[in-house]
DNA sequence: GTCTATAAAGCGATAGAC
DNA sequence: GTCTATCGCTTTATAGAC
């Protein structure tokens, strides 16, 4: 038995590797036998290496979050899409047991590889936020910092929340910034 | 020429290494590369290798979290060791230049090797936070909340500067939670 | 498009001279 | 306590058969 794939197919699956493993952790014979995709495979979707693998993956995630998070940010009824926005990330970070592969790859070494990368990311999230919160009402200024507020926290709680392995922490979290957020766009 | 150590001078150097690239990315040819310290010397001080290299600079770090942060919060004038947090751990982290080898080793696999330790240091911190609290007349869970919050954002805000790569971001969102911190102090 | 075989380099770790 | 030499293994990556 033969298993064809597509690189479409594959990405996902990496994505989850370097989630769990880190750059550095994820060598190819691990995504092998995770996968049972062999290196003639994986050279051919990503004759780049394991480098372009990682790319791969960054791409792919930044594309999720374009669609699913920050263009309702941009585009629908802002309110609206800042209540969607807590439940999809909860929901992508499958309650605090996923981490943010971006948020990993800053901390380490990493960073410097995909480094335009990453902070387009944040950058993006943060922005989409920032303008969905004025779109409340909220004072622009005011609206950076709880944009900021927010995003970090997410970034936060994830790490907690894997550092006590607590089924809880990151939902309770997740809901104090929600309220956070809900503060800043009624006020000031 | 030939330079001669103590366990103790050498822990710190191990700590910006693996702080700098991880634990998987960390390698004893690395460690000889910034260090000059070779391969000899080190399994001499650390017969257990790599492992116990990680191990001991985790020690560390909590021998001086245990000493410069939560003792103080547990035995201190709670307002202003709750003050003197902040400023240290701006200092600690270089304004935000410098990571939480804890929380970066949560957040991948290394978790496994560490996963007492890296409980144990959050664990401890939230909680002489929260009696800090509770100490000012907080409530048990108003205080218990604030505290998670506290700690929770410190590591996003680590993780959003390294991935922004601005200077004033960290400082900026440590302001913010003093803030927080200092209402539930007062209040409710 | 997937497989096996293989290369060159780097890995953690050990041994023994000094 | 530090050094060099070396072991056995794993790494990324390539080549070529199918």
């Amino acid at each position: 038995m033969k298993t064809v794939y597509e690189r479409a197919d594959i990405v996902p699956l990496l994505g989850e590797i370097f989630r769990e493993l880190g750059y550095e952790g994820t060598t190819l014979s691990r995504i092998t036998e995770r996968t049972g995709i062999g290196k003639g495979s994986l050279y051919h979707f990503f004759p780049g290496g394991k480098e372009e693998m990682a790319a791969a993956v960054l791409a792919d995630v930044d594309g999720w979050f374009e669609t699913a998070i920050y263009e309702p940010l941009r585009q629908d009824d802002a309110r609206a899409a800042i209540e969607a926005m807590w439940i999809n990330v909860n929901d992508y970070f499958r309650s605090g047991s996923r981490i943010c592969l971006v948020g990993a790859f800053a901390l380490d070494e990493t960073r410097q590889r995909f480094s335009p990368a990453i902070r387009d990311y944040f950058v993006r999230w943060i922005d989409a936020l920032r303008l969905a919160l004025v779109r409340t009402g909220c004072s622009g200024e005011a609206a950076l910092a709880a944009a900021e507020e927010a995003v970090s926290g997410i970034q936060g709680a994830l790490v907690l929340s894997r550092a006590l392995d607590e089924r809880d922490i990151f939902g309770r979290t997740l809901n104090r910034l929600a309220e956070r957020l809900a503060a800043a766009q009624s006020g000031n």
